[in-house]
DNA sequence: TGCATTCTCAACAACGTGTTGATTTTGCTT
DNA sequence: AAGCAAAATCAACACGTTGTTGAGAATGCA
């Protein structure tokens, strides 16, 4: 019942014109009727499948975040972590699927969604750290990782919203500098 | 006609009861029938000062950034810039203003609050450098302090949700850290 | 081709919305 | 303390969306 070609075209059908209603007004401003209307599908049809406009979009999440990991799971069973190709693939990702991430991620996003980005980046981070280095996990260690998620994410969405005038490597190698060196590496002389 | 004690009354009991449904539940969910009765507000009367619950929640942010650009403007008009003094007073004023921080960053919240929250920040933050310093502002810089402050704001909500178990002083320390030395300054040995 | 599943369509009660006009309550003003 | 203006209440309203239903049509599977 799920793998059936006419289910799959009438998920394909919500979730595109799901992300493009997101793209133009809220989350909480996109009706049921409006979204079927765009994606020509019939309500009673979005009801057989959704409970609501939140469910169809935890659902474009999840699948995301199932995505995500497999991109991130090989970073973390690495003897010797290699940041920058992490960051590297983390931006490549992203522009790939840049409708995706603009619609979760800009003005009518959802802060849950970016939440749970940082925690998972966060997570495979801070364990391929662990594998490395035998540490304790202190209140700063888990902090800074915080912090290091957070600024991340955060330049993922400038660079998307400034229509990326930096190429993926300079991306990357700019996190690592800011990561690993801080601010002064970033200022001239 | 703005202040009239009836009227302060009727908006402090809406942005109340509007702060605490926020904490249980998201914004889409929250109807303007139920935010009056849970205020014992009339209905009728939530239209007199608001067009909607988007309308009452922008006023909300808006009086925050009012307050929050007093509490930076200085830092930005000084010789010397304290980034430590900086970090900690806005970590102090989070604190103060925890019930409604944690409502808009918390899982329920909006993400243009954040992004705002960061914009103010990076805009005072970055200025402030630029009187130290007579610098170009570069593609390289912008991106940085994107950084910073995506990185900051992150640390804000972190701590909220973990109940903060640091106390700011220690927060903004970190934070220093972080932005000025990076990873390697936290991680022992 | 035949059968099962999915989609469509129309209709439904239920609920929140935003507005209205009449009435009561409240608080500034002097 | 009284009078007046402004704000809050209340009931009622048409309207649109919601979520569900049952019957029928269309579609894909095997």
């Amino acid at each position: 019942m799920e793998n059936d070609r006419r289910t799959r075209r009438t998920k394909k059908l919500l979730t595109e014109a799901f992300i493009e209603l997101l793209s133009e007004k809220k989350l909480n401003e996109i009706t049921v009727k409006e979204l079927c209307d765009k994606a020509d599908i019939n309500r009673g049809t979005f009801y057989l499948h959704y409970q609501d406009i939140y469910d169809l979009k935890q659902n474009i999440e999840t699948d995301l975040y199932a995505e995500l990991m497999e991109l991130i799971q090989p970073f973390s069973n690495v003897k010797e972590l290699d940041s920058y190709q992490l960051f590297y693939n983390m931006f490549l990702y992203t522009k790939k699927n840049e409708a995706l991430f603009r619609a979760f991620l800009g003005p009518n996003g959802d802060i849950s969604f970016l939440t749970n980005l940082k925690t998972l980046f966060k997570e495979y981070y801070l364990s391929a750290l662990l594998k490395e280095r035998t540490l304790d996990i202190t209140t700063n260690l888990v902090y800074a990782y915080d912090f290091i998620s957070s600024g991340f994410t955060g330049l993922v969405i400038s660079w998307l919203e400034s229509e990326h005038p930096y190429s993926i490597e300079e991306m990357a190698r700019l996190t690592s500098r800011m990561v690993f060196d801080g601010l002064p590496a970033l200022i001239p002389e």
